[in-house]
DNA sequence: TGTCTTAATAGAAACGATTTCTATTTAAAA
DNA sequence: TTTTAAATAGAAATCGTTTCTATTAAGACA
C-alpha cells in the first residue's frame, strides 16, 4: 500500500511535497528503525534547506496517519519504521542492529518460542501494555 | 512481597534510607502510577530537603531491582507504578485517571477481550514490543 | 557504643531530544 | 494565473532527565 506515496499521501489530505516523499523513501530503503536525527542527516545530502523540526513534523504526521510506525524503545527516544505489512502484527526489534522483524501470533508466550525458534534471536524483555479508558472514566468521557 | 520494604531492600544490596522507605510508601499508597515529579511533590512534604535527581535515582534503581514497574506511556514520560502481584502478567493503564489494573492473560486478542468483558474499559492502543538481539547479533555478542 | 567505609544525598548546573515561534515559501485548488 | 492554506527554515525555547561535586549518613565491624 505504501508502495504508491503520492496516493497514500493524498488519501491523509497531506500535500505531496518532495521532503515528504524524500522521508517515505528513506524509510523505504532502509531495513531498521531510525532516529529523527539519523533521518535528518540523509535528508542533508539531499537538499541544501532542510530543517530538524521538518523531519520532526513529518514523521509525527506520518506516524498518525499509520504510514509509519514508532518504535517503542526503552531508552525512551523516537524512532520510527516503514513497514509494508498491512495486516495486524507485532515487531521484534533488535537492540543492537535495529532490524525489524513481523510477528504475525500475538500472544507472548508464543511470541516469546517464535523468536527462539524462527528469528532464532534472544528476547531480552518485552513491553505489553494495553491503553485505554477504565470503566469510571469510559463513563465520564463516553 | 515487597511488603516488607526493608527486607526488600536489603535484598538488593540498597540500603535503608528514610527517603528510599518513604518512596515506596508513596507509592504503595497511590492507585495510579506516578511521575518523578509527583512523587517529588510528596516527599517535600515529608523531607526539608530532598532532591529531584535522588527521586529520579532511587526510583530507577528499585525499578531496575523490579520492586517497582516502569510504565510505557504514550507520550514518552517516566511513570512508576508499585505492584503487589508477583507473578508474570501485564498491565492495563488508563490514560484518563491513570488507574492500573492487572492482566494476568498473556495474549492479545485475548487481552483485548478481557478489556472489554472483565474491566468493562475501551482499549484505545497497545504496545506489544519484544526486545532483545537477532539471529546476527546474537552471534556476535554471544 | 564509637569508628570507619562506602553508598546516598543536596543543590546547582548541564544536557539534549523535542517543540514552539514567526516570517517565508510552495503545493495545488480555483 | 491567481489565490490561499499548508509546509518549511532557522532560531530559540522548553523541560524532563542526568551529571557533577561536596557533604551526609547507613550499617559493618571493632
Amino acid at each position: 500500500m505504501p508502495n504508491d506515496f503520492p496516493l497514500t499521501l493524498k488519501r491523509l489530505n497531506l500535500k505531496i511535497t518532495p521532503k515528504r516523499v524524500a522521508i517515505l523513501e528513506i524509510l523505504m530503503n532502509e531495513s531498521v528503525y531510525l532516529s529523527p536525527e539519523e533521518i535528518w542527516k540523509e535528508m542533508k545530502k539531499r537538499f541544501v534547506k532542510i530543517g530538524l523540526p521538518t523531519v520532526y513534523r513529518n514523521l509525527e504526521e506520518l506516524s498518525e496517519g499509520n504510514i509509519i510506525s514508532k518504535v517503542t524503545h526503552p531508552n525512551r527516544q523516537l524512532y520510527y519504521y516503514l513497514c509494508l505489512n498491512q495486516s495486524h502484527h507485532h515487531h521484534f526489534i533488535c537492540l543492537s542492529c535495529r532490524r525489524v522483524e513481523d510477528i504475525n501470533f500475538c500472544g507472548v508466550k508464543e511470541l516469546e518460542e517464535e523468536v527462539k525458534k524462527k528469528i532464532k534471536g534472544k528476547v531480552l524483555s518485552h513491553v505489553l501494555q494495553v491503553n485505554g479508558l477504565c470503566k469510571n472514566c469510559l463513563k465520564k468521557t463516553g
